[in-house]
DNA sequence: AGCAAATAGTTAGCGTGCTAACTATTTTTT
DNA sequence: AAAAAATAGTTAGCACGCTAACTATTTGCT
């Protein structure tokens, strides 16, 4: 629903929610960052941020430059289109989120939290025994 | 995670996690439901089930049957053999589930349940204002 | 009765997630 | 120094979510 509600915002500047939440990512802390590290930092594979990158350059708001030192590998940078654009998106997302969780508790929050980062954390142990 | 777990469980029996909660759902109430509705109570647009059924029924898990009465739908069906898996997987999704929330303080977890529930029902009121 | 609107199911096509397999480069081993 | 292994990025292909558009039937209106 959280995606869906913000489709309304994104579709008009030509971008999805996942094509978004890339140009987010490098906001936070991406911008320059390998392509490797990037998908990692987002948690997604490598090949799901490639085709994600081709549409983001295709569209003029990310820039793939070699990276001095390995031949290999590129790093992604946000154009100031981007910067632009997210924005204006950030705030958007930001009412939604203050919209939806406007009125609940905050310690039901915060135990909410709790509980799904204990979820989380037993999850990644289920693989490894 | 939840999916990606129960994967290794689901595969070799050739279903995937959402052929399998498509005959959970059927399974839980949905046995004999015209198409339309089992798509709405499983949350989930008709054409979305279509491909799901046509793949469970090329697998012999489900049949669809013309519904008397009106010539354009169809009821769907779970095979015997379809009950026989489920019955597996219902054992091993109830481990991992158990397995993910043990120990987690009960109040912990009705306190997110409750806020969960809270954000899906502000969510669907954005649309409707 | 007869035409318009609605409905059930389907097909087509896009975006995103994945894994497997390929290329080019870098690192490690011998 | 040469061969083997590992790594960054990519391509190919599958599954599944969606919307838009189509067919066949049913319902509603006049």
């Amino acid at each position: 629903m959280w995606r869906y509600h913000l489709e309304s915002a994104l579709r008009p500047r030509g971008l999805t929610y996942s094509t978004w939440r890339t140009l987010a990512f490098m906001q936070r802390d991406g911008d320059g960052m390998v392509q490797k590290e990037l998908a990692k930092f987002m948690g997604v594979e490598a090949p799901t941020l490639v085709r994600l990158l081709d549409r983001l350059a295709a569209e003029g708001f990310v820039v793939r430059r070699p990276f001095p030192g390995d031949r290999r590998a590129n790093t992604v940078h946000l154009s100031t289109r981007a910067h632009e654009v997210l924005e204006e998106l950030n705030e958007v997302a930001a009412a939604l989120r203050r919209r939806l969780l406007d009125g609940i508790p905050a310690d039901q929050l915060a135990d909410c939290r709790k509980a799904l980062e204990t979820i989380i954390a037993k999850a990644r142990d289920v693989g490894t025994d």
